[in-house]
DNA sequence: TCATCTGATATTGTATACAATATTGCGTCC
DNA sequence: GGACGCAATATTGTATACAATATCAGATGA
């Protein structure tokens, strides 16, 4: 017996139900149900979730802020594509950011902070031991972005939302196959770090992770692939 | 003779009239014509602008997104008012993020960028001169995110666009009157440490610049200012 | 056979109408 | 006289209808 298909969201019933579907979208893209250039319609999101298009365009809107998608006038919105260059910009950006908010998080994480990244790291392998790697990668985001929270600074964390955001759509185009993700000791230790307090090897940890998962992704200039059919062809 | 009161904007007949209004409005707020926690009415802004509600909410969530309004439920949208942690929070980032990016422009910028950043130093004293403080703040914010812009990372670029709106929010609350804004010679040695080429000293101008406008502004805490009621006159 | 033009279609952009809810003034009760 | 409750009002939240425009298929001509 098949049942009839349900939205795939937990929270739809939410009051702001703008907001419910930006979750519910934002959620499918991190957790790579969504394939970069996926196109979103106003319609179709509307049937699916039972609303009308006013909060569709609202929550597209909002992910367009975030540079999850792509709006473009009279063609519509779909899950964004950033280039090589740009991925190159945000793994610079989180290696200058995260590491310093690595070090503030040493500096004033109480043991409730430290349980709620454990937490974190405990649900992480959960979702890797039950084969759900887009769950995982979503958790391993949602670590970094609560290391921010625990350093102090909501600004930078919110700028750290979404370069995590980015750089899921990043790892869904450029994650090398051949390279295991082996995150959860540099997880592990780096919690560790930030429980005892230890500021310069937290900083260096977090350093050193980033430029192991920056490495794993294949950000080689690619032959034609993005270039105009003009370019790639006419010669 | 008085003429009809008109929008202070000049580009209202643009494709996209959402993005419009959010530029209008925004530049109010930045040239400090709209105070912090004035109410935006939405039916005001639509007969003002000559638009529908639709897009007047468009252009505030819009603005609710760089956290230039803040939008409450049923409440509605009202200039956003930067606390004290929060003006703290975004110096702090700002001076994290933009002498790198300083130094950054300075390895990368070409004799037309500089004539670009000379530019927008000659209007500013323009608008000093012509005695209009509220422009000259908006051209020195459009400053600094030129750097950025030069630099070449254009994430980064918009995090510090969105830190330099804040900032003209953060100066409208909490800016000393008996400091004078010195930012002429400022911006003038940083131009000339970049188009020199010259990365540790741009990097160092814009740390000291930076560190002076923070210290220019008030943020000792306030006996009452922005306690509640409650906390304020109970005692 | 291929290129170009044109109109039919589908999708987005905008306006407006209706529903939900916070605010506020007034009346009643204690 | 003051506090509480209730209804009137104004404003925001959401749905829907209409307008504008990009896409694409088919026709027409060279």
């Amino acid at each position: 017996m098949s049942a009839t298909p349900r939205p795939f969201s937990n929270v739809l019933d939410r009051s702001n139900s703008g907001e419910a579907v930006a979750k519910a979208l934002s959620l499918a893209i991190h957790e790579h149900r969504l394939a970069p250039g996926t196109k979103l319609g106003e319609d179709d999101l509307a049937e699916i979730y039972g609303v009308s298009r006013t909060v569709v365009r609202a929550a597209l809107q909002s992910l367009a802020h975030l540079q999850l998608v792509d709006m473009r006038r009279h063609r519509g919105a779909f899950v964004a594509q950033p280039s090589l260059g740009e991925a190159q910009e945000v793994f610079e950006a989180r290696e200058l950011l995260e590491p310093r908010t690595a070090r503030m998080a040493a500096r004033s994480s109480t043991s409730s902070n430290i349980k709620s990244l454990q937490g974190h790291i405990v649900e992480e392998h959960a979702a890797l031991a039950a084969d759900d790697p887009g769950r995982a990668l979503n958790l391993s985001g949602l670590f970094h972005i609560e290391i921010a929270r625990i350093a102090g600074q909501a600004t930078i964390a919110g700028f750290i939302e979404t370069l995590v955001a980015r750089s899921s759509l990043i790892i869904a185009l450029y994650w090398r196959r051949e390279s295991a993700l082996c995150e959860k000791h540099a997880h592990h230790a780096l919690v560790q770090a930030i429980a005892e307090g230890q500021e310069q090897l937290a900083e260096e940890l977090m350093r050193s992770h980033l430029v192991d998962i920056h490495s794993a992704l294949d950000l080689r200039e690619r032959p034609a692939a993005a270039r105009s059919l003009k370019e790639a062809l006419m010669r």
